[in-house]
DNA sequence: CTAGTTGCAAAAGATTTGCAGACGT
DNA sequence: ACGTCTGCAAATCTTTTGCAACTAG
């Protein structure tokens, strides 16, 4: 029995082939942030045979047991309106450059801190958050 | 000529009745925060005669003129994918309470300068960034 | 006058859902 | 065997676009 295998059950997730299949590509790819189409994609060139409905199922329901993270990187410079997912690992952020695209990850932990204390402060208690800064290669 | 009429002037847009409208609602708005499908209700309900593709293209030479901000707060507890803009005003970030909805607004330099300092050091510059924290009444 | 705008209807793009058949346990 | 899951196609929902008529400057 594979790690991802009891990974699922844990959850609660019957081990299927699309769950199984969605569940190592995400852990394995080099990119970490992948929309639903982009898995979809991936997993039909690697020869797999999975329906786009599946995928965004299996991410709904791996959302929903924490074992994936959806993020909608927006904003910026408005970049399409379409959602990514990752494996829900540690407790971090994300910096988005909007010239290459490129997604770097970071954890700080003066900001984490100073944010519990806004919460507390309006008598609110964090849930979750989300921070992104959109940023561009400094030009010295 | 109203206020509203020289700040479409000085973002180089006609003074068109669909757009004094809509940016009126914006500024007056109790809520601060509203979907376009919100707007162009309030808009129909109140009487005027307006598209909802026409509130889509007014509110998008709007946030290209910083006249408004645009925000896709989902994430946490999973709201609908649904954009909403407020009045660009100064920096600041969102609290959205996952049960009531309310979203409460706020500042904080100590978060700011971290950002700044974190894209620094990999070699960015920050363009813009995005920090909403999702809570629930604290319920000590 | 004339380029910029608007409303409507149709189009597009992302995500969800109904359903009959397939599969994991 | 049974309830869960899957693929497909159709449906939904938000946002965008084509176009002919309209209007601010």
């Amino acid at each position: 029995m594979t790690e991802e295998t009891s990974e699922l059950r844990k959850a609660g997730l019957k081990v299927t082939h699309p769950r199984l299949q969605i569940l190592r590509l995400l852990e394995t790819t080099e990119q970490k942030h992948m929309t639903a189409d982009e898995i979809y994609r991936a997993l039909v060139d690697q020869g797999e045979e999975i329906g786009l409905a599946t995928v965004y199922r299996v991410l709904a329901q791996f959302e929903a047991a924490q074992l994936v993270r959806k993020h909608m990187f927006d904003g910026g410079t408005g970049r399409p309106q379409q959602a990514c997912y990752e494996i829900d690992e540690e407790d971090h952020d994300h910096m988005v450059c909007v010239e290459t695209g490129e997604v770097v990850e970071f954890h700080d932990e003066a900001i984490e801190s100073r944010q519990e204390e806004i919460a507390r402060e309006h008598g609110f208690e964090i849930v979750d958050h989300s921070l992104v800064i959109y940023v561009r290669p400094r030009k010295n």
